[in-house]
RNA sequence: CGGGCGGUGGCGCAGUUUGGUAGCGCACCAGACUGGGGGUCUGGGGGUCGCGGGUUCAAGUCCCGCCCGCCCGACCA
């Protein structure tokens, strides 16, 4: 690749669009184009660095077995109306119409196609284990992309789906993947977690993400700061500590007029004159919800109690209630049951307004509350699980803190920031049956097959590599995906140093590496300095200054270093320093 | 969907308060100088000022309507 022919411009001035170092620079560099919302062009480097992060997932993929191929983008809507998601995905899905008006979607992910693939193509349980894969542009309606290629609208992604005939095969398939992954991102050079990313009454390792750790990334996890435990913060478990067996005494209730809020209540019982003092964490605040099970159109409402000095998770709350969705209760949901006053909200009563109440784990049994007596302007005291009230269950409702603890070993939990690369999940038989897809089995009966389905965002991994690497002068690639093995750069007037630099950068090619080649005449030094730094690869070669003593340096972007190297054994030490094998001998660093 | 900000050559921005020949930097083209950290000078090319309507002798600027984008939140395998 020579600059003066190669389609790069690269810009002085941070666009305004970009926030993210990763967005900015990749944008400077000249790597991706915005062509509108959500939507990005590759230019030939990023596409060269877009086409090395593909190559190692395909090579890692291929390694355990899994089988390429390439399903449509366009899916036609009965395929998804089969599996629920035409209705279920709303408005994240791209939908368009044919010149007969007949419906289509672009797919979001593929788990629909490729389980009738497999249908249409197996028939006994003797053509299973079955892993496939793609790497394919994916599409979704989001609300609000951002960060450039990091959240895109449409972006690259390898999808592939395991298929067993068993729950043992599955979760080898589960865990080959699993390995498979953590090969892909190392090579990548990311620095990643492997979070769970659902909760433990869903069973241990079905679900679990790969995070690559940055403050700019959309993403939160949990990480203990003792033991190995991280999770997705929706999936998080706390440790609880158990309240003591002391006997409390007999509920109390009181007047605390114009306290509908925590904050309220808590100074009013202040004034009060106890010979205690009550803090908000002493108090149970009891939030309404309404949920609905898949499938049908009524809410029902749902209370979930949980310490008053904490929200409650939305999200969190959601994902274990899934399928069924939730939302919070509107004061006309409320004022539907007699008996609930909006502010004074008590569990004691619930169970006979046949109202469903569930508290957070941190609500322990045995444990003592202030909380609403279900009458305007009144609150009691001493309220204790197991005597005064007796949940129908617990669910982990709170939002997780900083500094909380760890479910594992009581250490304490460190909430970070972080790109979700890549997902792996034991789907099961869900696809399966929704679509028959059924084998004949070793007795010769049918036999339902089950699956897994996991994920790497391609493009979102090149902006995730981007934003863990980069420093302050540019983008800074590892060598396992930087869109050139060696950057050569001349500088100096006159034919004499094109033309040794010319030559240089044939006898690499002839080693087999990869130069881009900057050849140009007219930029200073400093600008092309400048540009090698912004351009991000590893190995930049200065043909210049040095040549009037037989030399030419050698930097290197990742460390910094810079040494100077006798012309005569240029190639072949450059060769040494991309292949990670620096020869010592007649070093000159500086 | 709510809140905030914005739309002026390819990119970054000023000009809008107070209506009067569309400007600056980067990039680009030509020439000269310079030649190891985004260098200097001279000369050039490139703009339906987001769209539509209105007021006015005259609108980037004032009025009305609309569209689009960015950021924060809601939402999101």
């Amino acid at each position: 690749m020579r600059m003066t022919s190669l389609l790069v411009q690269t810009l002085r001035d941070d666009p305004a669009e970009a926030e993210l170092v990763s967005h900015k620079l990749l944008l400077r560099a000249g790597y991706v184009r915005r062509v509108g919302p959500g939507v990005y062009s590759w230019l030939p480097l990023g596409l060269a660095v877009l086409r090395r992060v593909e190559d190692i997932i395909r090579e890692e993929m291929t390694s355990i077995g899994a089988q390429e191929v390439l399903l449509p983008a366009m899916i036609p809507r009965e395929i998804f109306e089969r599996s629920g998601r035409w209705a279920d995905y709303g408005d994240a899905l791209f939908r368009l119409k044919d010149r007969r008006g007949v419906d289509y979607l672009l797919g979001p992910t593929h788990e629909e196609l490729f389980t009738l693939m497999v249908k249409g193509e197996c028939s006994s349980y003797k053509d299973f284990p079955l892993s496939l894969f793609q790497i394919q542009t994916k599409f979704r309606d989001e609300a609000r992309p951002r960060a450039g290629v990091l959240r895109g609208r449409e972006f690259l992604m390898k999808d592939s789906y395991s298929f067993d005939v068993d729950d043992d095969g599955l979760e080898r398939s589960y865990r080959a993947h699993r390995d498979a992954y953590e090969r892909i991102f190392r090579r990548l050079g990311l620095d990643y977690r492997i979070v769970s990313a659902v909760s433990g009454a869903m069973g241990g390792s079905a679900s679990e993400e790969f995070i690559a750790p940055a403050d700019g990334g959309e993403d939160t996890f949990v990480a203990c700061s003792n033991c190995d435990y991280a999770a997705n913060a929706e999936a998080v478990e706390l440790a609880v500590v158990m309240s003591s067996d002391v006997d409390h005494p007999p509920s109390v209730v009181i007047d605390t007029p114009d306290t509908p809020t925590i904050s309220t209540l808590v100074e009013r019982l202040a004034s009060l004159g106890f010979d205690r003092t009550f803090s908000a964490a002493d108090t149970l605040k009891n939030v309404v919800v309404k949920t609905r099970p898949p499938g049908t159109d009524s809410w029902s409402l749902l209370v979930v109690g949980v310490p008053g000095d904490r929200e409650v998770d939305m999200k969190r709350l959601g994902a274990q209630l899934e399928p069924t969705e939730v939302a919070p209760a509107e004061g006309a949901d409320l004022e539907a049951v007699r008996g609930l006053v909006r502010g004074y909200i008590g569990p004691q009563l619930l169970a006979a307004l046949g109202v469903r109440y569930l508290v957070d784990p941190l609500v322990t049994e045995g444990s003592s509350w202030v909380t609403g007596a279900n009458e305007p302007g009144r609150h009691a005291i001493d309220v204790v699980r197991g005597r005064d009230f007796r949940p129908d269950g617990e669910i982990g409702a709170v939002e997780v803190r900083d500094g909380d603890r760890c479910v594992r070993c009581g250490g304490l939990l460190r909430i970070a920031r972080g790109i979700e690369l890549g997902h792996v999940f034991q789907l099961g038989r869900k696809y399966a049956r929704a679509f028959g897809l059924d084998v004949t089995g070793p007795d010769g009966r049918p036999l339902t097959v089950t699956m897994g389905s996991y994920g790497i965002g391609v493009s979102r991994a090149v902006a995730a590599i981007a934003e863990q690497t980069a420093d302050s002068s540019g983008l800074r690639w590892p060598p396992s995906v930087a869109p050139a093995d060696v950057h050569l750069v001349v500088t100096g007037k006159g034919d004499e140093p094109y033309e040794r630099a010319e030559a240089l950068a044939a006898q690499l090619q002839e080693l087999g590496l990869r130069v881009l080649f900057d050849d140009r005449v007219g930029p200073s030094a400093g600008v092309k300095f400048a540009d090698s730094e912004l351009l991000g690869i590893p190995v930049v070669v200065i043909a210049g200054r040095g040549l009037a003593q037989g030399t030419i340096e050698v930097r290197e972007r990742w460390s910094g270093t810079r040494t100077d190297v006798a012309l005569g054994e240029a190639s072949r030490r450059i060769a040494e320093i991309v292949a990670g094998r620096p020869a010592v001998s007649g070093a000159v660093s500086g």
